[in-house]
DNA sequence: TAGATTGTTAATCGATTAACAATC
DNA sequence: TAGATTGTTAATCGATTAACAATC
């Protein structure tokens, strides 16, 4: 748990990537001061949100002029804990795996991918960019020795939950899921999907 | 829009889906009714919005007894139109296109993958799974001849928002963004958005 | 019949927005 | 100073939950 930052609705937490993805940008546009407002047509979130957002973690802007963004940047950093870098695990080295592993938008934002494992013999071994496919029985002590928080999952659905068992036996107590399913897990241990059948499925019904 | 079903919140629309998931699986496990009670404990989500959420659609169950699973799958297909299936183009032939080409997982669910462009003079005439690379200058044109109504973008974050226009210019009403950028759309057009690195931000608030 | 479970209402809970004093 | 924008309060809006009559 954040021990900073308590009774804080995950909601607001979720929004926060948003403002950080968006400040970034700006700074690579060379534009160091923004807004609430500014936030807000970008972002297509309103501006008393995102102030009443951020104001629950402090007082980042200056009337009048508003927010600087290399702070704020920082600030969120800290906030989220990417201030230091997380290590990483994959665990299934199909498409998904694949992509993942080699997917570059990790750097600088606060993730390295450390390990990619696979139960299926014709995978161990093999390379995946700069990994070597290391075989799932190793899993749980690689997680335990390098003291690894955070595991994505990508193995079929029929393997998810099992997998996911492993993981927070080891340690794990993050989870990105790409398997089509809804996970068990104890309390405490953070989930989140990634499903773009469910995803495309949300958007469907709107159309005709 | 759909017109048979309205002022429903989509919050509602969003958890559909995943009733659709569940159900499904049980189908599998020739499992052949539930009940919200049931669904409650495979989703984490309460058996009283279950039912609230289904009775905005009219009533799938029989007190006493629960859900009949293949019948309440029928109808959650129609709800969510995908008792047709969608076809969908991905822009983008990089390493997310290249997953999300070969993912096996649209099948049945309503989507069907037809086409793969990229702007790379490298990658058009390239072979992905089923799929030739076509050059992005004729998407818009394959989008209108096709009556193409979906989309999933796979570029880099600096192209996502030029391909969006395009596509919205051609007749694109959905769009799965996996570009890690906010997009700008008219009223309308719908979207979701797929970004590993916004969703382990989103836990590592939660994180030491 | 007794037990189980729905669909729905009303109450509760939580999130968003509007508005504005403070102040840069 | 005048204009702009924050942080915050109170009001509004919307979503979730608890409870239960209806009924299979």
């Amino acid at each position: 748990m954040n021990e900073d930052y308590k009774n804080i609705p995950d909601i607001v937490i979720g929004r926060l990537p948003l403002y950080l993805r968006a400040l970034q940008y700006m700074l690579l546009e060379n534009h160091f001061v923004t807004s609430s407002k500014e936030l807000s047509e970008r972002l297509g979130i309103s501006a008393a949100q995102i102030r009443k957002d951020l104001s629950q973690f402090g007082e980042f802007g200056k009337q009048g002029t508003g927010y600087h963004v290399e702070f704020l940047i920082t600030k969120l950093k800290q906030i989220m804990h990417i201030d230091t870098t997380w290590d990483v695990i994959i665990v299934g080295a199909g498409d998904i795996g694949h992509g993942i592993a080699r997917y570059p938008g990790f750097k600088n934002q606060g993730f390295r991918v450390t390990k990619v494992f696979d139960n299926n013999p014709e995978k161990i071994g093999q390379k995946i960019g700069d990994f070597i496919v290391e075989d799932s029985a190793k899993m749980a002590n690689a997680i335990r020795e390098a003291n690894i928080k955070i595991a994505m999952i990508a193995v079929p659905a029929s393997q998810a939950q099992q997998v996911a068992d492993i993981l927070v036996n080891a340690g794990i107590k993050a989870i990105l899921n790409y398997a089509p399913i809804t996970l068990n897990l104890p309390a405490g241990i953070k989930i989140q999907y990634i499903d773009p059948v469910v995803h495309l499925q949300r958007m469907t019904f709107y159309l005709e």
